[in-house]
DNA sequence: CGCAAAACTGTATCGACGGTACAGTAGTTC
DNA sequence: GAACTACTGTACCGTCGATACAGTTTTGCG
């Protein structure tokens, strides 16, 4: 990497962080520059404006969250044959990944600038929609694929169960800012879990253990 | 109403439409005031400064949000006497009442404000920690009454199903913003209820017709 | 009607911020 | 040593939140 994109890096980082926590708007480029040692015709150099920062801020993000999935939903398919044990195993690694971040989750950046939609332009959106899009397909093939095996038992579109994990990770991010209890996150997502279990598992199999181990401390 | 009362109600009301836009820290006193027809001298004689112009929105959010959840459970109530079925009923009236507002959800200004939450004092913050411990209790409490009645299917905790609505309907509007479709909201309440309905249904009613009738179109 | 309080307006000023412009410079590379 | 990358320094503009304060209109009450 080179000295340019070092610093680009460093910029954007920073500009996350403080976004997370103000939102865009409150985020100034003086308060970046200063964190990052530089001066602000350094900044203007890298990034011809903040609108740009922002598109590239996402792409980072963007990226980063689908190796995180990549790595989690890869790993439940190597733990398990089944692909309804692979994706709760899947699920509850995903919890686990969500709050074994020290001070709490940073929150989502996509969330984040839906609220303030109006302060970006169409490159922006257009990008966001799309990775939302792929969470979805991501997801739902999962599902279509748990679906072969496994008859569900109420006739819900799994495309809705797919987006409803999205929904509650992004909805329990915000709960656990509200209430400033990290926790809830691995709960809503492991709430999750428990709907998908309810829904493939078999019609007789109530309240008894599943027929592969549900835990994967052994793994 | 007073003239000031007035006034100040007409802030607020342009306030939270910038707020669910653009964010707070992007909407600026200055639009505010010449959408509200009136002078900057006029809107700091009724907020000291925008902090209290949060403090007081946000209030008269979290009061107008309980008033329309009283009503849409308190019908669901009426309309059957099985707890489950109210609660059904009362999912299915949230889920059409989120998807008839004419241009899509505006949007939760709780969720818009914990993504802002450096920006705002410990009295807003409380406020809306206190809200969402609300929503938790009122659904908690909901959910308890169905449990004497109907045996859970699973060993998970009701005060997780009972964020679980917060977390959804909160990480649906992100959606439905994110992709420009209001009628993902309707579909994630309508999904939730779907995980409520096998939660509490008997384990032998796979696919069949709940006992009393699922939809509302009658009454 | 008269008066006081409420509900503003008008003007001026401040510091912080986003953004622009442009000249200059240190370090690296061919 | 010329070209290029990665900046710095300085100066400037318009907008915004906020403050101060004097002046003016509107409203309700006795």
């Amino acid at each position: 990497m080179g000295k340019g994109a070092e610093t680009r890096e460093r910029i954007i980082e920073i500009a996350e962080a403080s976004v997370l926590a103000k939102g865009f708007g409150a985020t100034s480029i003086e308060e970046i520059i200063v964190e990052a040692g530089i001066t602000k015709s350094g900044f203007f150099y890298h990034f011809k404006d903040k609108n740009e920062l922002a598109h590239k801020m996402v792409r980072r993000y963007v990226d980063e969250n689908n190796r995180v999935f990549d790595e989690i939903f890869e790993r439940g398919h190597q733990l398990s044959d089944d692909p309804l044990q692979a994706f709760l195993i899947s699920l509850k690694l995903l919890a686990e990944t969500m709050s074994d971040l020290p001070s709490g989750h940073p929150g989502c950046l996509i969330a984040s600038i839906c609220y303030q939609e109006r302060l970006f332009d169409r490159d922006v959106r257009n990008l966001i929609a799309q990775s939302v899009k792929e969470w979805h397909m991501r997801f739902r093939a999962i599902l279509d694929d748990i679906a072969v095996v496994h008859r569900p038992r109420d006739a819900i579109d799994l495309g809705d169960v797919a987006d409803m994990l999205s929904c509650i990770v992004d909805g329990a991010i915000i709960m656990s800012k509200a209430l400033n209890d990290p926790k809830r996150i691995e709960r809503q997502v492991l709430a999750f879990r428990s709907f998908v279990k309810l829904l493939f598992s078999p019609a007789t199999a109530q309240l008894e253990k599943p027929p592969v181990p549900d835990s994967i401390q052994a793994a």
